[in-house]
RNA sequence: GGAGAGAUGGCUGAGUGGCCGAAGGCGCACGAUUGGAAAUCGUGUAGACGUUAAUAGCGUCUCGAGGGUUCAAAUCCCUCUCUCUCCGCCA
């Protein structure tokens, strides 16, 4: 969400955005909201105008009428200017009524504009123009064959899809035994890794009302993502971030209490509409996930450095597993509208000899501030609004693809990373019970 | 789930229809006093929006949120949210 003001001033910024992201079909809005707003604040200050007359007058009758206890004749006085009052009442009932449909109507519109990508953005339509930027390992490819994943938890009997299908349907999982233990190690490593580089850590809500997912995401998303609770104001978050911007709603934050640095454990429910793919079977893209996310809230001149920290981490933490990655990023019309700046993380997969996505990392810049009026206050009490950035630590479920892949040997044993070891009992092998 | 109480500025706390955007206190800032400090005294201390060159003026809105009554609402009415207390239930 852009500032309007930001809009009035600079239109052409906005619609050279627009043209960035491919969304031409969204360019007329621009004069839409800049004629809108025009009339809106005309219709404002007439309104404003009418309260003015108005309160003069009520004042003068709330001293007349004071004054009529001692001098009766001024109660007519008083009741001549009730009636001038009630006569101008009608215009101004019309003037709230169009100010209130302009308001919803820019709001409506504005909600859309996508936000100012930052320069450094690639341009392209589709997620086929996404960049890569740098490998981090030698993505190596054994010279047996790596079954798919679910094979591989199933010959640990680690996984019961059949079961998960039965009683909550497609996208679902049990894990079992030490693939659901190796789950866990896989999230409380990431939550320690994250606690030592001075993040705090949080478990938050995992439902939160509509007007704070409206606050977080783009209706869009909303609608592709979001379970709603029956007969409640109350949606299942699809990621902890929801409930973490969501903290600092209606807040102003002491400048001191800049950055908010936080690492947030929560499973994460999303729709996920329309996606497919032989691919993404198994636990890949599922209903129901766990998370172990980081969040910030900083001032604004420190996002980009912040954006540059918060993916390093990720690719640290998938180093200490000794999974190769690499950095994507994300192009212009890939990025979701209210995200300045976007990357994914993506683990090797010696299976399909290609990367898949496990991590990603995103620089709001003050769109979810502006939605949620989360502000910052500075010595000199001037409120702005700071950035938020969110990225994945680790995703286990689909984190748990690329250590089975990279850790698994020609006898079918799977070894356990140093780092998870002392989280799954001393464990340093898996091994396949037939 | 049942019963009750409450929500006012950074905090505390007054205010039950008009001169209330809000007394008093605390805190904070600045100044005076002091060799310096404490104490004391004085002054000032919310946000959003519009207008504007302006963080200057002026105006509008905001006393949990939304709606209503009224010439006029912190104050009266309705709905909702949250907090607290008691009872019940419960991981």
């Amino acid at each position: 969400m852009l500032d309007i003001r930001f809009l009035r001033e600079n239109p052409d910024a906005v619609r050279e955005n627009i043209k960035k992201k491919f969304q031409d079909a969204k360019l007329p809005m621009v004069d839409e909201v800049i004629k809108l707003d025009e009339e809106n604040r005309e219709v404002i200050q007439q309104a404003q105008a009418l309260r003015t007359e108005r309160n003069a007058l009520s004042k003068q009758v709330g001293v007349l009428m004071g004054q009529s206890k001692k001098d009766p004749s001024k109660l007519q006085e008083a009741e001549e200017l009730k009636q001038k009052v009630t006569a101008e009442a009608a215009r101004l009932g019309e003037l709230e009524a169009r100010e209130t449909q302009l308001g919803e109507e820019i709001r409506k519109l504005m909600m859309v504009i996508p936000q100012i990508i930052d320069d450094t953005v690639p341009i392209g339509e589709s997620d086929e123009f996404n960049v890569e930027v740098e490998r981090f390992g030698e993505p190596k490819v054994p010279d047996f064959e790596i079954p798919y994943h679910t094979q591989i938890m199933e010959s640990l009997d680690g996984i019961d899809m059949d079961a998960a299908g039965r009683v909550s349907g497609a996208g679902f999982y049990y894990l079992l035994g030490d693939i659901a233990r190796l789950h866990e190690a896989v999230l409380a490593y990431g939550r320690d890794f994250m606690i030592d580089k001075g993040f705090t850590y949080c478990i938050p809500p995992f439902m939160i009302r509509g007007n704070v997912v409206e606050g977080v995401m783009s209706f869009a998303d909303m609608e592709a993502m979001m379970y709603k609770i029956e007969g409640e104001d109350l949606y299942l978050i699809g990621t902890s971030e929801h409930s973490m911007i969501g903290r600092f709603i209606d807040q102003i934050l002491p400048e001191d209490k800049l950055p908010q640095t936080l690492t947030s454990y929560s499973p994460c429910f999303r729709k996920e509409k329309g996606s497919h793919g032989l691919e993404e079977r198994g636990v890949y893209r599922i209903h129901q996930f766990e998370k172990q996310e980081m969040i910030v809230v900083c001032k604004p001149e420190e996002s980009k450095a912040w954006y540059e920290k918060l993916w390093r981490y990720s690719v640290e933490l998938f180093r200490n597993f000794d999974i190769p990655v690499r950095q994507l990023e994300c192009c212009s019309g890939d990025l979701a509208d209210l995200k300045v700046k976007s990357c994914d993380i993506e683990a090797w997969s010696p299976r399909q000899k290609k990367y898949f996505e496990v991590c990603s990392c995103s620089n709001l810049g003050d769109a979810q501030s502006r939605r949620l009026k989360i502000r910052a206050k500075d010595e000199n009490g001037t409120t702005y609004l700071p950035h938020t950035l969110n990225n994945t630590c680790v995703a286990p479920p689909r984190m748990l693809i690329a250590l089975l892949e990279n850790n698994l040997q020609a006898d079918g044993s799977v070894l356990v990373p140093k780092v998870l070891q002392p989280y799954m009992g001393g464990k340093t092998v898996l091994v396949p019970k037939k």
